[in-house]
DNA sequence: ATGCTATTGAGAACCATTTATCAATTATGC
DNA sequence: GCATAATTGATAAATGGTTCTCAATAGCAT
């Protein structure tokens, strides 16, 4: 039987509201900022079990840990700053990705990851 | 002073004439069918000191562990079978990608990695 | 060929992330 | 309000990958 906890609102309300998927400390530092004294171990507990309910989805990119974001994002890629290492959701898509793959080989899926300097992290630049 | 070994001559040619990116563990396996006996961690220091001196470049994925090219490949990007776990690098690159960035962010550089089944895997499930 | 020292292989150590343990706490049904 | 069992926080343990240690090996200059 599962329990409304506060904990686990809170850790499941950081992720709704995030621009971006968040790793587990990132998950941790927005929690704690509403409930004080939620541990680590509560928001890994928390994230695995929305991952099995099918109410989170596990973003891997290429650096860093795994980060997680509500499984009802549609498609979607993402930006990460070189500056802050935050992670955004972005809109939209290249497309037409079939052309670059080679004859016999089948396109399933495709993860594109753009670099650079976020809004935030250029304004504190100058 | 720089020694010219066995060792290091099968593994930075086995990195070399690859049609991807390998991972340490790949690198091994290959080198290990020219020069049997040799040793994981030999492998590392060579990736290591191949990277200080410029001639690799790491590859970062979202799964998996760390993965080495030569550092004059061109820009390109990368196929990884779901079957095999093989990846390979692939030819050309959707472009137009600053139309995805928000205003204020700044476009560095990008990533793009295809999923799906390889020429090889596909004719062995046929 | 010989000596010096870079390199090697095997395994221990290390690191960051994730999972398991367990006593204390707390949500829920009655 | 009470009893029961799920949940929690703190910490230990496990995990996968990478680096370090060290005695033995083997390039290279002479």
């Amino acid at each position: 039987m599962s329990r409304k906890t506060l904990q686990r609102d809170a850790i499941l309300a950081v992720v709704t509201e995030a621009d971006g998927p968040l790793s587990p400390m990132e998950i941790l530092a927005a929690a704690t900022a509403r409930q004080p004294g939620i541990g680590l171990a509560t928001v890994y507990r928390t994230v695995k079990r929305g991952l099995e309910d099918g109410v989170l989805r596990a973003v891997d990119l290429p650096t860093g840990p795994a980060r997680y974001e509500p499984a009802d994002r549609g498609h979607h890629h993402h930006f990460e700053c070189r500056s802050c290492h935050h992670v955004y959701d972005i809109e939209g898509c290249p497309g037409r990705l079939e052309k670059l793959v080679p004859t016999g080989f089948t396109l399933e899926s495709h993860d594109l990851v753009l670099h650079g300097v976020c809004d935030a992290c250029a304004e504190d630049a100058a």
